[in-house]
This record gives C-alpha cells, sequence and structure tokens, in this order.
RNA sequence: UCCUCAGUAGCUCAAUGGUAGAGCAUCCGGCUGUUAACCGGAGGGUUGCUGGUUCGAGUCCAGCCUGAGGAGCCA
C-alpha cells in the first residue's frame, strides 16, 4: 500500500493509501468516528464506520487523545462533505503513539498562552499555513536573485562593530578579551563583495537590540540584501520593484489553497504589479500633511503616517531623497541638492509598512571619511570600508528587504511573531 | 525608557462592596455524515503577589510582578 502525502491526495483518489501523521481532532457520532489527520503537509478527514473496521479497531480510536501519532490506511476518495474535498475510508488504524491532555484545544487561546507553547503551537492549521507561504517567499527570493544573476555572498553574524552607530546591538563574548557584535545588517560586507562579483546578496539572520514593542518587530528577523557595482538610486528601485512583483506572483500561483486558509483578500494582493508609484520625500510629506497628519520636514515616518502614505496607493510605494540628517552615514546625497539622500524605502500597502529600505552609497573617499568622523565612529574600524573608495570606486547601491514583514503582509497578519517558527521579542527568548 | 490596558477553573471569559459562575478541555454515558459536531452527567478555585480601607474585598486604594497594545527607533 504506497505512503502517500495529504497534499497529494488527489492524484491518489480511489486508491488504497497509508497516512502517517497525527490526530488534530476527532468528532464521533457513536457509530462513526471523524478523525481529522494532519501529516505536516496538510489536514484531511478520516472516516471509520464501525461497521467497515470492527469492534476492535474502532474503539482503538474512541478515547485517543489529540495528538497521538497514527498511520491510518483506507481509501482516498473524493466527497463534498468533507473539509479539504477529499477524505480517507478508513481500514485500518495504527496508533503510534498515544496523547493525552493536549494543551492546544481546538478552542481560542490567548498570545501568551500560545508562545509559551510555540513549539506546539506551531502544528497548528494556521501556522501550518503561514509557515509555508514563508517557505515560499524564502525559495522566491533565492530564485528571483539566482536568475537575475547575483551571487550569493553571505556576510559574517559576528561582527566587530556597528554598521549604523544609531541602533543598538547584542554584544557577545569573543574568546577571552573580545567583543564581538551580533551583526545588524551585511550591508558593509555586501559593498565589498559586489565590488568583488559584481552583483551579490546575502540573506540570513539580523539582529537588533532595539527596545521596539510594537507588531512591526522582531530582534531577532531574516533579511536579504542585494547590493550592485555600478547602480544607481534609479537601478536600486527598479530591482526592489522587480524582486517584489516576483514574490508576490510566486506566493499567489504556488501558495493560494494557504492563503485561502487565512482568508486574505487575494485581489489586494493581485494589484502587485509594476510600476509601483515613486515618490519623493518632499512629496510624501505635502500628502501627509493634506491627509491631515502633522508632519515636519527632516523627521523620519512614524508608524502612523506610513499606514497614511501607503493608504493613499493601491500597490506599494516607494519613497526617496530623505533628508540626509535621518539616514545611515554610508548614503549619497544627492549631488543636485545635497540635503537629501539618495535612499529609497518602500511601503507595503495596507499599513504594513517598510519592507524594504536602501539606496546608493556614498563612494567618493574624502566625503566618507569626513562622514565617518562625523558620526563619532571610529575610523580605524572603519579602514577596510575606507578601502572600497581607495582601489575602483564606482557608483553602487542596494537595499534590504525584511522578509517577516513580507510575510506578515502577504499573510494578512497582525503581527510579525506568527511569521517565524520562534520569535525572538523584546521580552520573549523562550521556547 | 515612556503611555494605555489586562491578570478569576487546564483554556477563553462572566460576576452592583454581600453564597465565585458559564462555554470549551478532561472523565462517564448517548448518537452512522460530523464540519471549532451535538445531547446528558461528574470532577475541577490561595480570584498574579504584598500591604491597606471596610462589619465584609475578585470588586476600592498603594506598591510590586507578569503580559498585551502603542510611542520613540527600525526591516
Amino acid at each position: 500500500m504506497p505512503i502517500a502525502y495529504i497534499q497529494d491526495i488527489a492524484k491518489h483518489e480511489g486508491q488504497d493509501v497509508t497516512i502517517r501523521g497525527w490526530l488534530h481532532n476527532r468528532r464521533s457520532s457513536g457509530k462513526i468516528h471523524f478523525l481529522v489527520v494532519r501529516d505536516g503537509t496538510g489536514f484531511i478527514q478520516a472516516v471509520m464506520s464501525k461497521a467497515s473496521v470492527g469492534d476492535e479497531t474502532f474503539q482503538k480510536a474512541d478515547h485517543l487523545g489529540q495528538e497521538s501519532a497514527i498511520i491510518v490506511r483506507g481509501q482516498a476518495r473524493a466527497d463534498a462533505r468533507a473539509p479539504g474535498g477529499y477524505e480517507i475510508e478508513v481500514g485500518d488504524l495504527q496508533v503510534v503513539s498515544e496523547a493525552r491532555d493536549y494543551p492546544i484545544s481546538p478552542k481560542e487561546h490567548g498570545v501568551e498562552y500560545l508562545l509559551d507553547r510555540r513549539h506546539l503551537w506551531i502544528r497548528s492549521q494556521r501556522q501550518h499555513a503561514i509557515l509555508r507561504v514563508r517557505h515560499e517567499v524564502v525559495n522566491a527570493v533565492r530564485d528571483f536573485f539566482n536568475r537575475e544573476g547575483f551571487v550569493l555572498a553571505d556576510a559574517p553574524i559576528f561582527t566587530p562593530s556597528a554598521c549604523e552607530g544609531t541602533t543598538t546591538l547584542f554584544p557577545v563574548q569573543y574568546f577571552e578579551d573580545d567583543t564581538a557584535y551580533l551583526t545588524q545588517s551585511g550591508q558593509l560586507y555586501n559593498e565589498a563583495t559586489a565590488l568583488a562579483l559584481g552583483r551579490v546578496y546575502c540573506f540570513g539572520p539580523t539582529f537588533r537590540a532595539e527596545k521596539s514593542k510594537t507588531r512591526r518587530h522582531l530582534t531577532e528577523f531574516w533579511m536579504v540584501e542585494p547590493e550592485m557595482a555600478y547602480a544607481t538610486l534609479d537601478d536600486v528601485m527598479r530591482l526592489a520593484e522587480k524582486l517584489v512583483v516576483s514574490v508576490v506572483a510566486r506566493v499567489l500561483e504556488a501558495r493560494q489553497p494557504e492563503l485561502r486558509a487565512l482568508e486574505r483578500d487575494l485581489s489586494r494582493l493581485e494589484l502587485v504589479q509594476a510600476p509601483f508609484p515613486r515618490i519623493t520625500y518632499d512629496d510624501a510629506i505635502e500628502r501627509l500633511r493634506a491627509a491631515g497628519q502633522p508632519v515636519e520636514w527632516g523627521g523620519d515616518f512614524g508608524g502612523t503616517d506610513e499606514t497614511v502614505l501607503s493608504g493613499l496607493f493601491d500597490r506599494p510605494v516607494m519613497v526617496h531623497r530623505f533628508p540626509a540628517a535621518v539616514k545611515a552615514f554610508y548614503m549619497k546625497p544627492d549631488p543636485e541638492r545635497p540635503e537629501v539622500a539618495l535612499g529609497v524605502d518602500l511601503l507595503a500597502p495596507e499599513g504594513y509598512g517598510e519592507i524594504v529600505g536602501g539606496g546608493e552609497r556614498l563612494a567618493d573617499y574624502d566625503l566618507l571619511l569626513e562622514r565617518v568622523k562625523a558620526h563619532d565612529l571610529p575610523p580605524s574600524t572603519f579602514e577596510w570600508y575606507l578601502d572600497l573608495r581607495r582601489w575602483g570606486s564606482v557608483p553602487h547601491g542596494g537595499f534590504g528587504m525584511g522578509i517577516e514583514r513580507v510575510v506578515a503582509w502577504l499573510c494578512g497578519l497582525e503581527h510579525v511573531r506568527e511569521t517565524i517558527p520562534f520569535p525572538r521579542m523584546l521580552y520573549r527568548l523562550a521556547p
């Protein structure tokens, strides 16, 4: 009897198959059991009638607890009454291990309770759908860059100091005498690998010790960061647009059952087509004021500002040329207007905020050295970074895209904590 | 770090300052098409902690602890 995965059950219609999984839920009607089985690939209803399996097998299922490991054998068939459209007519049931008093019932639970049991929570249907969308996003990103000719060149996780002086870093003891910091961006290293390999990307975990306590923040999150030699701000914006369009299309194509399980409004995602509107920071300020937001020129946008701004468009919007003072030291100033930097933020629709941030880098040695000093950064630590401007400096740029925020947007989630198997937050380090 | 809100049965939540309750889960029983199944029964409580006000505190007051949402900062 072939072993079947639930996601492929349609291919086995009419056949006898073996499903190896866990009991997700059970309903019973005296002489008929409905066992909802999950096997990691999906969920399916297995129907067991007393008349066809006999008393002994039927009784085995009588008191079986949620999340008991079971192997069911039976015929796969289409049935409109079954959730998912297919069910298994059980011929035999094998109990691999019996579970009792599983703590997560099909009823509602609070956030703290579920997060304390995240190792079990991920078995639920909703988390199953979200994590599969995440998987698709990650693969879509990798496929995109590989197809476009980018070289994966990962940046180190241990770094000697801040990439951008402003954000707080996690220090770690590095052997006896040294302190290392967990990376908050691979970007500076990307600039080096881009000048070596042309177009590169890194993709890994990133750490921010900010005491942020909002639905958009994790202390450990995944970021993909492409960097291109011989590239301008316009090239960076084109790349970000193409990437986001590609990822959304891929998820819409490959993960529709999951998006539907999450009750996502697909029509909003289908609108994500190029070109994305590109507006300047100045323009954004004007639009925000027109919408009644009290904003001053020179400041960064708050969460509400981003929501209001993205609400003005039906697709992601790119805001470029921010005041140089609020941006990182390595941002290139606009030659025509030095008070603004050639940076860009891409805001997701529906209030999901900034999912991409990047721009053109400062390629001039003298100006960069000046900036390093002005930001009170130790020039010795940045010696190697300055070297990139001494030998073969060219216009270059790139961006970072936060995976969890993209997944939260695509899934329509309230909080990024559900987009990663084990979220790390201000007050959450376990399990 | 700051602001707001919350903490009562295993879970989700009720309870005018006056006998601490329901649904789900668990256990027992019933039911051959359930859809978070349903119906009947049972067990289950140091009301986050410490102190105060009161004849009497889950309820009012103070402090603390834990969590959630938000601000700042960011992807």
